[in-house]
DNA sequence: ACAGGTTGTTGACCTCTGGTCGATAAGCTA
DNA sequence: TAGCTTATCGACCAGAGGTCAACAACCTGT
């Protein structure tokens, strides 16, 4: 019997693949590492071996699309900050509207309370963060405003969700929602946009 | 050997209550039927009598937790709109503060994309959306208004999810915040708030 | 007090799942 | 082509979710 051997790193993008095909459409509970590893013509047992747990190849999975999403939405580096915000906002929609079931996975997903998992939904979201306060040129933002801006963040999810799911707003209109609505937390949060 | 019995919705509800002090506190693929009925003093098969699958199990323990914080953030029935938007942050504020691993365990939690669960803490946003539009008088929400609102929603979310989880912001400054947000987002997207 | 029926409750059982481990064989190197 | 490295697999295990027929509390009528 033939079997063909792949390099590590090859079969380890594959698996993930299939992994992700499978977590963007079914519960987690919803389907069985034999099941994954029948899809991907392997062994469980090689599986198992790539993913120790059935939760870590969860978070691989996750963890891939998570640095998709933030490659796709990587701010231009010649812009101005609003420039920045509003190309950043018009590509993360983009994303979302082309990878809605992945994206969906990412902030819906989860196992229950696992720290892990929702971990790395947080450091998504932490990310994002991060690039608005060096934009913004802030090191450590005060409670308000960096609840203000994690609010924000959160804001942003929400409609964009509703935003798929209804499919009934252009997205230059929700851009532009999104950017009036950041100027005007920066501005009650008392931050200071940088001069130009 | 003498077995207790128990009218069923007594028992159903010890179960849940079981159930609660569970899924607050351990992933959903983190713990048993089997525990579950032991922590109850009580078969597995009984749990399973009650709750023909554990997800079915997952989601009526989070109902009942939905259940509880719609109740404890009814609105206030005499006041004027804003005062009713107030007290109603007040007392969600007071909830989350107060039931914080419930509340990170309905809106964080779910099995991966399953949409029961999923539906579940959307349907308490739902129940939010729609004493919101009450309020304001609005029967069916054009999208931008809609979208608005909804993303006002995750904003209270996310921004109540930080201050719990650091605790250096005072109550009363967050609701301020999330007032002047809301009546922000509501002049953006065009909807008049109804004359007091 | 007791017989009888209703039904809350259980122990035993089955299948499948996540996870392990020693053995195998594919492919590179000399 | 021999030999070594290591990617891969088959077989196995404990425990999981879930089922079912049987049991025994409790209520009712006499």
């Amino acid at each position: 019997m033939k079997v063909l051997r792949l390099a590590p790193a090859t079969r380890r993008a594959q698996l993930l693949e299939v992994g992700r095909s499978i977590f963007t459409e079914r519960p987690y509970d919803d389907f069985s590492m034999d099941q994954v590893a029948d899809l991907a013509g392997v062994s469980k047992a090689l599986l198992f071996h790539y993913f120790p747990t059935k939760r870590d190849f969860y978070a691989a999975v996750l963890e891939e699309a998570v640095g998709e999403m933030l490659a796709l939405t990587e701010p231009e580096p010649g812009a101005t900050s609003e420039e920045q915000l509003q190309i950043g906002l018009e590509r993360y929609l983009d994303y979302v509207s082309s990878h809605s079931p992945a994206y969906v996975a990412v902030l819906r997903g989860g196992v229950g309370a696992d720290p892990k998992i929702a971990g790395i939904a947080e450091g998504f979201r932490q990310a994002m963060l991060d690039r608005i306060s060096t934009a913004l040129g802030l090191d450590a933002p005060a409670p308000a405003q960096r609840v203000a801006v994690r609010g924000w963040i959160g804001m942003v999810e929400a409609a964009s969700l509703d935003w798929i799911e209804h499919g009934d707003m252009a997205r230059a209109d929700l851009v532009q929602l999104l950017v009036a609505a950041f100027t005007w937390v920066v501005e009650l949060a008392g931050i200071e946009p940088p001069q130009r």
